[in-house]
DNA sequence: ACAAAAGTGTTCGGGTTACACCCATGG
DNA sequence: CCATGGGTGTAACCCGAACACTTTTGT
């Protein structure tokens, strides 16, 4: 029996959300294959980490990005995928609040940059694909789970959700609809503060409440967002 | 840098359903770690296969059977959980038709056999957590996608469907709303058959039809049972 | 005629949807 | 005072949940 060749790598598909768009994280190459051509971050695994720390690992060393939420999007590996060695890549869907979106090319990588994410280039690999998928993933999870608080800032304005489920989701919803809705779920904290940015009534802020969430959650309560 | 020496492998969460419980495929292991022990069917995936193929190879090679359903569940990847070398799994989730249960060991396993859900014994490796994992799959799966009739078999009786929703869902179902509202989504045939089956009234045969189901699916249609 | 499983319709209530006007601020 | 975005309530409709009796067969 032939010795198994095959190796093992983890890539990342960041998403972040920043001027009412959606964006996405890339890489440019700086070697072969694909040279100069955009991808997705990552790299292969260590011996003795775990995938969720190497994709940490990757993240941080090319991009400078710490995300706030991680988790397995799923496994490529047919075996043309590289040109070079077969490559399994399991794939990681991540999220990044706008206060880490700062961002710092580094080693592997000559450059670093949020891309709207319906003007991408093409992508090295079957990054396209992976990227589909991931944006499919982000918009279901967007109705099932509270993951869109983890694309906003901490503190943010009812208005700011409200344009991130119409973008990410691509259609109108109802402002009044919306509003009781998560608001029944008394998940949020409606703070203090009142924010007046320009023009108009000054808006309140308000907090998403992660521990809340997670004691309804235990109790049977179901997030779902239409 | 250290050369990467991570394997990869493939195993496989075969659910099939009879006698009106949920089964899975289990192998008895006969080498060493876990000498044996019970198992989820699996093995290194071949150099030019891809992770699908290595799937149904190991299948067909442990255990004689041909799945009618497969997608990828997740994958393990925690250096410590194979404690020869480093194993990253490709974990698969799969279902049997009733006709396609028939089982025979074969290579790399000493005995196969169907294992009812709730009397399973001790794994190996972490294969109850890859099991566990699956289970949730499956009862997501029941209730947003038509995946129940890839447990059944081609031509079956609605209080088979039905009672392979309360045992997978573990609930009463009402025989009513849950006929009418299977019934609505016009994706079953009735078939002029007719089956008595020892007492009682005998039962029409119904069909699951596909192509209809696809072609709903692709104007918008949404599966949904809660 | 009796036991066993199949087949069938209606009512009620809660939740989703649709919809329009007033409020607070800055320029 | 006007433009801009923020904040709010009600009525109609639909869908899911609850619920019991009749039919067909085998023994």
């Amino acid at each position: 029996m032939i010795r198994q060749n095959i190796r093992v790598a983890v890539d990342a598909v960041v998403f972040g959300y920043k001027d009412r768009r959606l964006n996405v994280l890339l890489i440019k190459r700086d070697i072969e294959p694909f040279k100069d051509s955009w991808a997705l971050p990552g790299g292969l695994v260590l011996n003795d980490e775990s995938l969720e720390n190497a994709v940490e690992r990757e993240l941080k060393e090319e991009t400078n990005v710490t995300v706030d939420y991680l988790e397995q999007l799923y496994s490529f590996g047919s075996p043309e995928r590289d040109p070079r060695n077969r490559v399994v890549s399991v794939t990681y869907f991540c999220l990044v609040k706008p206060e880490h979106h700062n961002i710092k090319a580094d080693t592997d990588a000559n450059d670093v940059a949020w891309f709207a994410i319906n003007e991408l280039p093409k992508l090295a690999f079957d990054h396209t694909i992976i990227l589909d998928m991931a944006k499919k993933r982000l918009r279901n999870k967007l109705i099932y789970e509270p993951i869109g608080f983890d694309l906003l800032a901490d503190k943010f304005l009812f208005s700011d959700l409200e344009k991130l489920y119409m973008t990410i989701l691509d259609k109108q919803i109802d402002r009044r609809n919306f509003r009781k809705k998560i608001l029944s779920f008394e998940i949020l904290e409606e703070l203090k503060e009142k924010v007046s940015n320009g023009r108009g009534r000054p808006a309140n802020l308000f907090k998403f409440n992660q521990e809340q969430y997670f004691k309804l959650k235990k109790e049977g309560f179901l997030f779902d967002i239409k």
